[in-house]
DNA sequence: TTGTATGCGTTATCAG
DNA sequence: CTGATAACGCATACAA
């Protein structure tokens, strides 16, 4: 392996320079400059990251840190989304990222989280989708031993900023255009988990709307499940006109009930997945980008890694309906 | 940060030898190393994984090489698949994965490639679904430079293995138990890629049936596109009794079209993704286990770091029916 | 069985 | 603007 010493040799300066050249520091000549630029390309040398961040303290290291198959089931595209989103960003700004599912930490308690990070030398986290009921996890960010940037949860501190779109907005706007265009004024709203923070969120946005617009809605929770959803449509559609869900999975296993049960009511989902192409019907339902917010995320991380303040972050949705020929080309 | 040298001194006994605990050399008496796991307990030491790699030359840091997108649109579970079998057994085997997009590398030649690979301190890649057509890639894995476990492709060498199912076998099995159970003759086969490994091996399977059971088929080539296998069902269905697809997206891709065109003709896909369950048929496919594929991958790129020579592995396969309710329980 | 000393490839401080 | 040189935290050959 070609070293920075190699490099100093073959260019006749000294190490120190070559670093310097490497990190483009200011006080460097044009002269040397080029001299150890010729030199790096004649030896193909390639710094060694690891030998860098020992010496300098700075890895640049981080965690996407997922729940896999806790939203939903095996076909869940939102965290691939994410993973896309956080490593294309995270090449571009040459930080080093690493994935982590809840399920790898979940039995773990808070010191032994913060060692598992920081053994891996790991500087800042992306938690997606925490829950209130992740206590652990919750300790680990207070604890501000890592720069975090949350997606879909609140907790902005010194050291941890929050981004997310504004789902009480969402699900307002979505809920309305939906029951206007169907004139609908009974509705079955499947909300998402208890506890969840963008499930209180869309909930108290549909709360909003019922206020305003006098409806009556029955609330009822499907946990962000198919099957569940699937079961409170068959239990309680037949008397509602509408079918409102916190979720486009939960979307797509109430219109299955409903195929299945031989009706037709209107349905109205939450994310903008592409699986809901697949579902029959073209629904309303609100579109998250999710590859750009993970994208954004891995932005506020280097943001806070390079001593920024937490900062709450609010990105843009759109209200959209998606047919499956959109999907597959 | 507490170090190995604190330990060290808390235990009241050289660096050298506390270093030899953490790595349980044999050498250690008892004694002494309840002394320095004491020490390590109580003053909450953690091993710095950078500086043991730099001194000890090996990183344990390995790539998981995927292709997003090619195989299909935004929905594609598989790669997803891969990414959550191939982290936790690094995690359960404590190496240290990275998860990198063939998008990331496209732009470079080899040498790029090796330099970029090697900046990362990365010793072995896992490359998924590399075609004949990833010329650069394919240099790579060539030269050695890496420990490298391709999953779907072949070419084994001294440091390298491969790992696949046996895709033959596995088509032909399917298509003849769909055909048999269909009763039919004439078929059109939608293959996947021209010049992919896969698709060729399918591709062989289905002859082989065609010419035992003397069929009349076909074949058209969907590039692994939902969209083209609508394209090519809506063309050539109509005049056959069944469609054959070397893939589950293809194989939704035809029901759909069939759907659109009202006809029936069965179809059989491959793969066994989840996606079939939303299909609304009932087809026939083949199940590939992709966490276990990945997971296994890891584990024989473990054993080729630690001076294996490269092998072929061939992981079984089950022909499957999927359907909506087994997908979302 | 334990300790000493050297080096891994960088960065960073401080003279020059 | 450039060059010595001391860390960084650990592994390992060798000495004791």
């Amino acid at each position: 392996m070609v070293s920075i010493r190699d490099v100093a040799k073959e260019a006749g300066v000294a190490i120190s320079t070559v670093s310097k050249v490497l990190n483009n520091y200011p006080n460097v000549s044009e002269e040397t400059k080029q001299k150890v630029n010729a030199a790096i390309a004649g030896l193909g040398f390639v710094p060694n990251t690891i030998a860098s961040a020992l010496s300098s303290k700075k890895t640049g290291r981080v965690a996407l840190v997922l729940d896999v198959n806790r939203h939903a089931q095996t076909v869940d595209e939102i965290p691939m989304q994410y993973i896309i989103g956080a490593i294309n960003k995270a090449k571009e700004k040459g930080m080093d990222i690493t994935t982590v599912f809840f399920t790898m930490i979940a039995e773990m308690n808070v010191e032994e989280m913060i060692r598992y990070f920081q053994s891996q030398s790991i500087e800042g986290l992306i938690i997606c989708g925490l829950s209130k009921e992740d206590v652990v996890l919750r300790k680990l960010v207070k604890s501000s031993k890592f720069k975090v940037v949350l997606i879909d949860a609140p907790g902005v501190s010194e050291s941890t900023s929050s981004i997310h779109i504004d789902n009480t907005k969402a699900q307002y706007e979505v809920a309305k255009k939906f029951l206007n265009e169907n004139n609908c004024r009974k509705v079955l709203y499947i909300s998402g988990k208890k506890n969840g923070y963008v499930s209180e969120e869309r909930l108290t946005g549909m709360k909003q709307l019922a206020e305003e617009l006098g409806l009556k809605v029955l609330i009822r929770t499907g946990n962000f499940s198919e099957l569940e959803a699937r079961k409170l449509t068959m239990q309680y559609a037949k008397s509602k006109e509408a079918i409102i869900c916190a979720s486009d999975l939960m979307a797509i296993g109430a219109m299955k009930a409903l195929i299945d049960m031989d009706i037709y009511r209107p349905v109205c989902g939450f994310d903008g997945v592409s699986l809901m192409g697949y579902a029959g019907k073209q629904m309303h339902t609100v579109r998250q980008d999710f590859q750009g917010i993970a994208a954004n995320a891995v932005e506020e991380l280097s943001r806070l890694m390079e001593g920024g303040s937490g900062q709450d972050i609010v990105l843009p949705h759109k209200l959209i309906r998606i047919k499956y020929l959109d999907v597959i080309s």
